[in-house]
DNA sequence: TGACAGGGGGTGT
DNA sequence: ACACCCCCTGTC
């Protein structure tokens, strides 16, 4: 195992509940981080590793591997959105006005969406379909050990030109099932345009959402999941069975159509829909909606 | 205990 | 509408 240095500090504002730390690391926004106890969780990410735990105050601390921590603190900030202004955004969410919004907020208080590199949100959010956390994490965790490159404190996720290097078979050797179709194919798509990404993350959110549609494996909720995890927009509105179920039952949208939901997340809610959708999410999967 | 449906944070046809 | 791959859960 690697040796890890001393905890940081890090103070936040708005302030980490338990909660919503917990739902900001190991509540499905990332499958590459794992609880060490009840309040300090271990991840990788990038090419960087961390420890992160709850302070006093709704403050966290983090801890690095030796000689990392220069590198990877200001990759950490920029992950969980700490270099990012959510005390307004939190504040321009109508919570005034719909209590469903303000009980998910108190609940989870500090929750945060983070900012994936947008290829490893892609990955892991091609892997997702019709998976739990558990699998999906597993999935992660065996793509990484076999096909990524080694950093400090463990194995990156393997880069998509090192996916278009991996057969098939051995990515269904990962467990990915049928998904290792559309791994694959994504990867020799992305291996014949290699500017791709990079031009996605420029384009405005319709843009965007059109171009990674057209990836094999992607529809209209991985492409929302990859936006909103993947860059640091807080516009896209993922729609998943959750989210029907909760705008459902708490805004009495009874049948209505995917993508109607998502045009009404995105209206109700604002510039800021990703975050309050991220609320309603881990609100809807605590059951705290019934 | 052990086998067997049923179905899951979706996509593509 | 249904299959898709894998694996977990709930039953008998």
């Amino acid at each position: 195992m690697e040796d890890f240095g001393p905890w940081v500090h890090i103070p936040c504002v708005p302030p980490f509940s338990h909660a919503g730390l917990r739902e900001t690391i190991d509540g499905g926004q990332m499958f590459r981080w794992q609880a060490v106890d009840v309040s300090c969780w271990q991840g990788i990410w990038d090419r960087f590793a961390a420890r992160v735990r709850i302070a006093e105050g709704g403050a966290i601390e983090a801890a690095f591997p030796d000689g990392t921590a220069e590198e990877a603190l200001p990759a950490l900030l920029r992950l969980l959105g700490l270099d990012q202004d959510y005390v307004g955004a939190y504040d321009s969410l109508p919570w005034r006005s719909d209590r469903v919004l303000r009980s998910a907020m108190m609940q989870f208080g500090g929750l945060r969406v983070v900012n994936q590199p947008l290829g490893e949100a892609l990955l892991g959010f091609i892997c997702s379909s019709t998976k739990r956390i558990p699998q999906i994490k597993e999935c992660m965790g065996l793509l990484a050990e076999r096909f990524g490159s080694p950093v400090a404190g463990g194995q990156a996720l393997p880069t998509w030109p090192q996916l278009a290097a991996v057969d098939e078979a051995d990515l269904r050797g990962c467990k990915l099932g049928y998904r290792a179709r559309y791994v694959w194919q994504t990867a020799q798509f992305l291996a014949g345009d290699p500017g791709y990404l990079t031009a996605v993350e420029a384009m405005p959110y319709e843009g965007a959402h059109a171009a990674l549609t057209r990836l094999p494996g992607v529809g209209a909720k991985v492409a929302d999941c990859v936006l909103l995890y993947g860059t640091r927009s807080l516009q896209p509105f993922p729609v998943d069975t959750w989210i029907i179920q909760a705008m459902a039952h708490l805004y009495g949208l009874h049948g209505w159509p995917v993508d109607h939901v998502a045009q009404f997340g995105r209206t109700h809610f604002g510039e800021f829909s990703g975050l309050a959708q991220q609320f309603l999410f881990a609100y809807a999967r605590r059951a705290g909606g019934a």
